[in-house]
RNA sequence: GGGAGUAUGGCGGAACUGGUAGACGCGCCGGAUUCAAAAUCCGGUCACUUUGGUGGUGUGGGUUCGAUUCCCUCUACUCCUACCA
């Protein structure tokens, strides 16, 4: 009997019994060691696209060995449902957004189990159902009470032609994504988090996160942007007033020659007032790109120098100091800051040279075009003088507090998050704004607050505040009228705890504190690294906040964290300079055309994006090849990390694999016993599997499919040869089928199934570990002066002096010890033996 | 400007703590099978070569008996970030 592989039946067959059996349903279990795996959960835009296979098939490899290995594995899934894509699908078909959002995951849940993943689907959640947002409603009154969530100003982009405000992506060079309007900044009162609050614990815990990638933790490490340095205050010249600026540069205070001013500041807002030139001043810096021109306004008001009598130093507004950081204002200082340089340029003010480098004579340094801001010695500083940088910084900082004219202060670059959005597809904000202007926390009986049912969704339902009825309410205690608030969560906020709720996904509470105990954290999360900042620093900041409020104790959401690489395509493109999809290439004679005919170029290999059409669609492929094809090619050549380049034959070349490994089946039918001593192929087929599982470990995955590759080349040659009894021929694939099953699942189960014929499922056995008997031979390479001349095989307890022995015999080491003086042996047990000559 | 990273055949990539460079896959070449093609199977595939060897891991140097691996120099590319005082 010979039957060829058919994966669509068997693919569904394994499916289907795995779901009957309810193999992957995961339950609490306190005597088994737990171990979480959470891929980043997709936005249901529509379809499935290759960068899902490869993530889901990643964390698939790791829930299904790690569940073999024996650990109690969570795996769930679910959908990050909130977000604009619904409302523009919405507006186009005139429905409601959630309609759209549900078709979307109904498709897209469909091809996630096509894929044959492991998912504990009785999980599932969906951000945007009501039983899912109103736990993070209360965990923002919670955050609210705590003083955690506060509101203050903020500018939103307005397109003034259909009056609305739009998202950052929905501004397209300036300019409105519909209407076209030149966008206008506009102030209004948004609702803060203060994750500023956690700078420094964010900061600080990235040590402890020893399964991050380096890279992810010095990008947040930069975005937390800790420094360290001084406010000083500067007394005006003219009356008791003062300004205070930070620098983390106090050390070159001697050398100070101006103070500068953002436009924000208040007191050049005080002064813009009564000051026309000034107000002109501050239109013009909002057309000005400050890195190409340095433009200041002189106000002739002046501060006295805090260390040098009667010196006064000029203040000037400028447009490029920055008004979010520090306090926004600095003091110059041109010699070492190539900013403050080009400025004093500009302005004819002074440049005074406060740091030396080390090898030049103080006399001869000059700072003329260039500032120089490397350690070095310092110089017209009175006490400061012959120190170096960081001494000096200590030094200056003492005497500023001994004067009290200023203080010691660590800045940070991480602003408070900003989520409030003026968008209906998202979760209301559970506040309420009583007619005698108290902003009250809804109650919690009162929560959900359920977004309005629209039945024609229409661009005047994109914000809550145009629906009309919705806002208006009362107040429950005073029964005042009250008005709620119309914005939404910015969708960050679902995402910043969604691997909690999967402990307890239907239970009326957002999670069980004993289930977060038991599953919490997170032992491996995989995902893009275009997430390494926000999603990942705003989840961090989460659990800080929940821990904060007594919901459970936990300071870090991710004890290890995998960042993939994207899929990337070939592009094509046609004379006329339009992408063509790949699917449309026609190749003749080695030129390339379009279903037009024309003539196609290649391009570059870029990521797969709709715009450049290099696309190749998920559901093409495991519908052509199967979902076994898919997940091999995703892990074959390409380590993890890195990008993967999707090529025809790479994926053909898998298909036929998995069709060949099926093929064992067929020819252990009829196999003929024959050879007994096989216990040489048996060895390295076992340390083969050991080998595989060591790369399962670290994430090398492509090293784990070029050792299957080994174990498939070394069976098919021993049986081809009948090197193979028919015993372990079975047992070579009876362990083929284990270590096969977190790759290609399906094509495993049948394997297995075809040896065992009868009820059990390869996905329950346990992974293997198998016992390498020592090898009796080893192979050393001889080297004479550090080349390979000759590789001889020795018994592994020989000795040096036995070894060299041996080599001196062999004819073509004798050859190359003509007329040679050996000098030096060395021997390294087991690897070579390096002969020195003269 | 600041930060992080990468560089190995025609291509994707292997090489444990310094010890046989190019595993494994793709592609290509040759052969078998076939009326023919596809599929499949077998063999070859770093370069040069006087077939003894010689050279070779982006460049140039260093340490070492020995360097893809460690150190320094330069070059190219990728990503992040950017007037953060």
């Amino acid at each position: 009997m010979s039957s060829r592989y058919n994966h669509k039946l068997v693919e569904k067959k394994w499916q289907k019994v795995w779901a009957k059996e309810n193999v992957f349903q995961t339950k609490k279990n306190l005597n088994k060691k737990k171990y979480y795996v959470l891929e980043m959960f997709p936005y249901p835009s529509g379809k499935i696209h290759m960068g899902h296979v490869r993530n889901y098939t990643l964390g698939d490899v790791v829930a299904r060995y790690k569940r073999m290995k024996g650990y109690n594995v969570l795996h769930p899934m679910g959908w990050d449902a909130f977000g604009l894509p619904a409302e523009n699908a919405a507006l186009t078909e005139k429905k409601h957004p959630e309609s759209w959002t549900y078709q979307n995951i109904k498709t897209m849940k469909s091809q996630l189990l096509q894929m044959g993943l492991s998912l504990d689907w009785e999980r599932e959640i969906a951000t945007c159902h009501p039983d899912y947002y109103k736990h993070e409603q209360k965990f923002f009154i919670d955050m609210f009470k705590a003083g955690l969530a506060y509101k203050k100003e903020a500018e939103v982009n307005w397109d003034p032609i259909d009056k609305t405000v739009l998202a950052n992506e929905q501004v397209i060079d300036g300019k409105g994504w519909r209407s076209g309007a030149t966008i206008e900044k506009k102030k209004l009162s948004q609702w803060f988090l203060k994750i500023s609050k956690y700078s420094d614990e964010l900061l600080k815990d990235l040590d402890i996160l020893k399964g991050w990638p380096n890279k992810v933790k010095v990008m947040q490490s930069n975005w937390i942007g800790k420094s360290i340095g001084a406010e000083i205050d500067f007394k005006l010249s003219n009356n008791n007033k003062s300004i205070t600026v930070f620098t983390t540069r106090p050390d070159t205070i001697f050398g100070a020659t101006f103070l500068a001013l953002s436009i924000e500041h208040e007191l050049v807002q005080a002064l813009s007032k009564k000051n026309e030139s000034l107000n002109t001043f501050i239109q013009e810096c909002k057309n000005l790109n400050p890195e190409k021109t340095k433009k200041g306004f002189d106000t002739n008001l002046f501060v006295d120098h805090p260390f040098i009598d009667n010196k006064k130093l000029p203040v000037f507004v400028a447009n490029f100091v920055l008004k979010e950081y520090g306090l926004g204002a600095i003091f110059g200082c041109p010699a070492h800051d190539q900013r403050d340089l080009d400025f004093a340029n500009e302005y004819n003010l002074d440049v005074i040279p406060v740091v030396k480098p080390l090898n030049i004579n103080e006399k001869k340094f000059k700072v003329n075009k260039v500032a120089f801001t490397d350690d070095g010695v310092i110089i017209n500083s009175q006490f400061l003088n012959d120190l170096n940088v960081d001494k000096a910084k200590d030094k200056i900082i003492i005497e500023i507090e001994k004067r009290e004219i200023g203080r010691k202060k660590i800045n940070y670059k991480l602003r408070d998050w900003g989520i409030s959005r003026q968008r209906f597809w998202g979760c209301p904000i559970p506040i309420i704004y009583r007619e005698d202007g108290e902003v009250l926390a809804v109650e919690d009986a009162e929560l959900p607050v359920k977004l309005p049912d629209v039945k024609n969704f229409s661009e005047s339902s994109s914000t809550l505040n145009n629906i009309s009825g919705w806002k208006e309410t009362i107040c429950p205690e005073t029964g005042m009228k009250a008005q709620r608030e119309t914005d939404t969560f910015d969708t960050f906020f679902e995402s910043s705890w969604y691997y909690f709720r999967y402990c307890n996904a239907r239970l009326d509470k957002p999670f069980d504190p004993k289930d977060i105990d038991y599953w919490l954290p997170v032992d491996q999360y995989i995902g893009g690294i275009e997430h390494a900042i926000l999603h990942l620093l705003y989840s961090r900041f989460f659990t800080k906040a929940l821990r904060d409020l007594g919901y459970f104790k936990l300071d870090e959401p991710f004890k290890g964290l995998f960042t993939q690489g994207m899929v990337t395509h070939l592009t094509y493109k046609n004379k006329n300079n339009e992408w063509v999809e790949p699917k449309d290439i026609q190749k003749t004679n080695g030129t390339l055309k379009d279903k037009k005919g024309l003539l196609v170029q290649t391009g570059k290999v870029e990521k797969m994006s709709k715009s450049k059409k290099n696309v190749v669609d998920p559901n093409d492929i495991i519908e052509t090849y199967g979902a076994d094809t898919a997940r091999w090619f995703m892990l074959s050549d390409s380590p993890p990390e890195r990008d993967l380049q999707w090529t025809d034959t790479g994926i053909a070349s898998s298909y036929k694999f998995i069709n060949k490994l099926y093929d064992f089946v067929n020819k252990l039918d009829g196999y003929e016993d024959s050879r007994k001593d096989d216990i040489d192929i048996v060895e390295s087929i076992k340390k083969i599997i050991n080998q595989v599982s060591e790369n399962i470990e670290t994430f090398q995955f492509n090293k784990s499919v070029a050792k299957i590759y080994e174990f498939v080349n070394i069976l098919n040659e021993s049986i081809s040869m009948q090197k193979l009894s028919r015993k372990n021929f079975e047992w070579s694939l009876e362990k083929l089928s284990i270590i096969l099953q977190p790759f290609v699942p399906h094509v495993s189960e049948e394997i297995w199934w075809s040896l065992k014929k009868e009820e059990t499922l390869c996905i329950n056995q346990d992974w293997p570990k198998e016992v390498v008997k020592k090898e009796i031979k080893f192979k050393i390479a001889v080297q004479i002066n550090g080349k390979t001349k000759e590789i001889i095989e020795v018994d592994q307890n020989i000795s040096k002096k036995e070894v060299l022995e041996t080599i001196k015999m062999n004819s073509k080491i004798k050859k190359n010890l003509i007329d040679k003086e050996v000098v030096r042996e060395i021997y390294v047990e087991g690897k070579i033996i390096n002969l020195v000559v003269k």
